[in-house]
DNA sequence: CATCCACAGGAAGGACGGGGGT
DNA sequence: ACCCCCGTCCTTCCTGTGGATG
């Protein structure tokens, strides 16, 4: 689909779709490298760039990166969007080439800021007289086309390609070539790879869990002395990603988030009911004995939600006529693991070890369960 | 049927840290 | 040094809502 790059004429744009781990990723990061060699070996003036919508979060710090990737400076804030764009706009102006945009995760961003940034970037070719950018999205939600407008729908789906999953084979092969670069020879047998292959293949056929599983498995067994890998290893190397990633994710999340989630692991601990009231409340307890300043109960209700969908807690609207609506929260994290994250928090874990006995929600809601 | 609870979540705007242009 | 603009994070204000109750 790429091809017409290496005659320097515009590529069409490119949408492809696929669970994460059908590696939509690593295809397009390889073939932009090859591609990048190949155009400069036929003295092209092409450029092929990669960013992550959903890691650079805002529809200006994607825009930023795409700047500077094409030698544009621009400053982390100050600017308007619209100048940033200006600012590349003119850049890709003044340099004719074939330019290949590739936006990982795009539907991140039409989630978070609409589709105005893709649309302005699909028409970009207007007023560029002598260059031409085509654009690569990538998402690994399916329905997510609907969000878009019909305007941007269209010119971005010139062409579509589909990851399908991996089927647990599949993923066998991809696991036995990789094990044979990565263990000596007997270590892991087929039936570990199996068991990894199988395992990833229930969560939709993801191969960079299955690639983790294996490695850590390795590193299980190694810690262990043993000299195979085995399937104990495997189900113990389960456990520790995910504890791991249970981790990474929630020491990185900002004070007040891990205040609602100290919130909720309390509650959840005196067998209270864990709603969206009662949290805050606890949550404003919280905030006295730490002497912190507590947000609103509207800006509580976004960071619950920014929860939810980072899949740390579960939340259910809940109805109960006369006596109102709420939210029910339920952490999808085993409590303890909470609990160890939180306790290496200098800030909170004395609240948690020795929680003050009032620390309190408002009384239960007196209705039918 | 209307009411009304206890919130959800949208809209608008303000404080703040940080630009650009002159 | 000055002014105005921007994105981010948060607040304030608001309207919307499912369903038991009167």
């Amino acid at each position: 689909m790429l091809c017409p790059a290496l005659a320097g004429s515009r590529t069409s744009n490119i949408f492809i779709y696929g669970k994460t781990g059908t590696g939509k990723t690593a295809v397009l990061k390889h073939v932009f490298d090859r591609f990048s060699s190949e155009t400069q070996k036929l003295g092209r003036n092409a450029r092929f760039v990669y960013v992550n919508c959903r890691l650079l979060g805002t529809e200006y710090r994607i825009l930023a990166a795409l700047a500077t990737a094409f030698r544009v400076r621009v400053p982390f804030t100050g600017l308007a969007t619209a100048e940033v764009f200006h600012r590349l706009t003119s850049a890709l102006a003044k340099r004719p080439g074939t330019f290949v945009l590739g936006l990982d995760e795009i539907d991140a961003l039409v989630k978070i800021s609409g589709d105005n940034l893709l649309y302005e970037l699909t028409r970009i070719n207007e007023s560029l007289p002598s260059s031409s950018v085509s654009l690569v999205g990538v998402s690994n939600d399916l329905m997510w086309k609907e969000l878009l407008g019909p305007r941007v729908l269209s010119s971005l789906s010139e062409q579509e390609l589909v990851f399908h999953p991996y089927s647990a084979l599949e993923l066998a092969d991809i696991l036995k070539q990789r094990a044979q670069h990565a263990f000596r020879p007997g270590v892991v047998s087929d039936s570990v790879v199996a068991l990894c292959s199988a395992l990833a293949a229930s969560e939709h056929g993801d191969a960079r869990r299955a690639l983790d599983l294996l490695r850590v498995s390795g590193e299980v067994a190694e810690r262990n002395q043993s000299d195979v890998v085995n399937e104990k290893h495997v189900r113990m190397a389960q456990g520790v990603i995910e504890r791991g990633r249970v981790f990474e994710a929630l020491t990185s999340l900002p004070l007040h988030s891990r205040m609602i989630l100290a919130s909720v692991l309390l509650l959840t601990r005196r067998g209270c009911d864990v709603t969206s009231g009662t949290v805050y409340s606890a949550y404003k307890d919280l905030c006295g004995l730490l002497n912190v300043e507590a947000l609103t109960q509207r800006r509580v209700s976004g960071l619950i939600s920014e929860l939810d969908m980072m899949g740390v807690l579960a939340t259910k609207l809940m109805s109960f006529g006369r006596y109102g609506r709420t939210k029910k929260l339920k952490l999808l994290v085993p409590v303890d693991d909470i609990a160890s994250v939180l306790d290496s928090d200098e800030v909170l874990s004395p609240l948690l070890t020795h929680p003050p006995p009032d620390v309190r929600s408002r009384p239960p809601l007196n209705t039918p369960e």
